[in-house]
RNA sequence: GUGAUUAUAGCUCAGUUGGUUAGAGCGCUGGAUUGUGGUUCCAGAGGUCGCCGGUUCGAACCCGGUUAGUCACCCCA
């Protein structure tokens, strides 16, 4: 048979599984640092913890898996009999992949609310799955790397959350800005604008602005059932970068001024000029997530820097505050704000700008190489003492032709091979061939071993 | 869910208006070279032209259907 893939998945490599975990370790690392603890949750859920979370449309995209045993014998015969899908699921499938990491995170504070030491500080690298049409950088099948907090409404999360974006990012090397705005200043926009039944229209318009444009964004919005006036309003706030402009025109709006209060104080405790990146409030930035309820947060690679100047990507990370996080599974008031890197997305960046760092510890060092049965049982026993030492070594399994032996040296782009032969067993000195440079030279395995280090 | 596009060797892809035995590069195997790889050179193996049907004297090529991939939209990371 003819080997293939499931749409939208996708096999990794050694080399890239490498690269990839350089990426998780150092998030990571500054994760731990800022005081958060990991946890996993199973890759499958109960579907009845993940319907109705991700609107209708989040509901088509979730992966459900079929009961075990003779589901059909247990199938609504009814729903069955009508061929209708929707109605039949919950009679043959109880279970459901992962769809992200925050609803399965609030299913998991509430189910464990008395072992956790509030505010639970938690981050998460676990592959999560959608049934979604795959195209360019979308999968259904891919990582979510998730940092959040849960059981406090301090904004020194929002100014920390921002930190751990500034600080990984220059860690991993790539320039980026750090975009933040707030949920309840684009609710003083449609307050103003006298649409506050229509925020979610407006930002989801909004949101385009970078691909669509003012007019596109016009577009929209009228497409929405937004009358004109509003849509002047919207627009003529939207020109208005600092937050002091703002506040005259939210006199209004109470949740506005709420929302620049929020602003002003997140950027006391964090300030943008002590900053490795570059970070601003830009009330453009709207995101999608109709959870959202304070702060939002998006990372994009600054193409303004001219090493980055052709970097094509959407945004590679981002998140926010959202006040009833657990309220959905019964635990009321439980405030969370939280961040997410988007981990394929910063792949391909760094792999673009060259950023992965040449030296690779996983790699192998050396091959042993022999040339018949005798020195191949020679060869094996320094290959043990080697590796021993520390040292990543491999020997060919068999004593074949040395051009075949070679060539997998090649393949394997190991940087030294050590040959084996009746000489060398004689001698004691084996032959350190530099697969690089071309040359060799005789050395006692000590000496091998000392210089390998 | 809507639309576009592609499917030929292990991989990447050519293949003329429909015409005899479907090609190339890379990879693989053997040799030039029995203890030395990368660069050469020679030879060889490897194909149900996605699948089903139709048109035709004749189909990889034209037509219909079908399956799968890719890309865009909706939505999203």
């Amino acid at each position: 048979m003819k080997p293939s893939l499931p749409k939208g998945t996708r096999d990794f490599g050694p080399n890239e599984v490498n690269k990839r975990s350089f990426i998780f370790s150092t998030i990571k690392e500054v994760f731990v640092r800022y005081g958060y603890q990991p946890i996993e949750t199973p890759t499958m859920e109960n579907l009845s913890t993940l319907t109705g979370k991700y609107g209708e449309e989040g509901d088509k995209l979730l992966f459900k898996v079929l009961n075990n045993g003779d589901y059909l014998a247990k199938a609504n015969e009814e729903a069955l009999n009508a061929k209708d899908s929707v109605k039949l699921i919950s009679s043959i499938s109880k279970r459901g992949l992962r769809y992200d990491l925050t609803v399965p995170f609030a299913r998991f504070v509430v189910m464990h609310q008395n072992d956790i030491a509030f505010p639970f500080k938690r981050y998460q690298i676990q592959p999560v799955w959608r049934a979604d049409r795959p195209q360019k950088g979308r999968y259904q099948e891919f990582y979510q790397c998730d940092v959040d907090v849960v059981g406090s409404n301090s904004l020194t999360y929002e100014a920390e959350l921002t930190q751990i974006y500034d600080e990984v990012f220059a860690k991993l090397g790539i320039e980026v800005i750090i975009k933040i705005n707030n949920r309840k200043i684009l609710a003083g926009i449609a307050e103003v604008a006298g649409i506050a039944d229509k925020m979610v229209e407006m930002t989801v318009a909004i949101d385009k602005l970078d691909k669509i444009g003012l007019d596109g964004v016009k577009k929209e919005m009228a497409s929405r059932d937004i009358s004109d006036a509003s849509i002047e309003t919207i627009i003529e706030i939207l020109q208005i970068e600092d937050l002091a402009g703002l506040k005259d025109k939210f006199q209004s709006s109470e949740m506005g001024l709420k929302g620049i209060e929020e602003m002003e104080k997140v950027f006391t405790y964090f300030k943008p000029a002590d900053a490795k990146n570059k970070v601003k409030f830009d009330i453009t930035l709207a995101r999608g997530l109709s959870y959202y309820t304070g702060c939002i947060f998006e990372v994009a690679v600054d193409t303004g820097i001219e090493s980055q100047k052709d970097v094509v990507m959407g945004s590679i990370g981002g998140g926010g505050r959202y006040d009833d996080l657990t309220g959905i599974f019964g635990m009321k008031d439980m405030s969370g704000v939280g961040v997410s890197f988007g981990a394929a997305r910063i792949f391909d960046v760094m792999e673009e700008l060259n950023l992965f760092p040449q030296e690779d510890e996983n790699s192998l060092k050396v091959l042993f190489i022999a040339f018949d049965d005798q020195s191949h049982e020679y060869a094996f026993q320094c290959l043990t003492k080697v590796r021993a030492a520390g040292i990543n070594a491999e020997i060919y399994p068999d004593p074949v032709k040395l051009k075949k032996q070679m060539k997998y040296a090649n393949a394997r782009q190991v940087p030294h091979v050590i040959l084996i032969g009746d000489s060398e067993m004689e001698s004691g000195n084996l032959t350190l061939k530099d697969m690089k440079e071309g040359g060799q030279e005789a050395l006692s395995l000590d000496d091998i071993i000392t210089k390998l280090k």
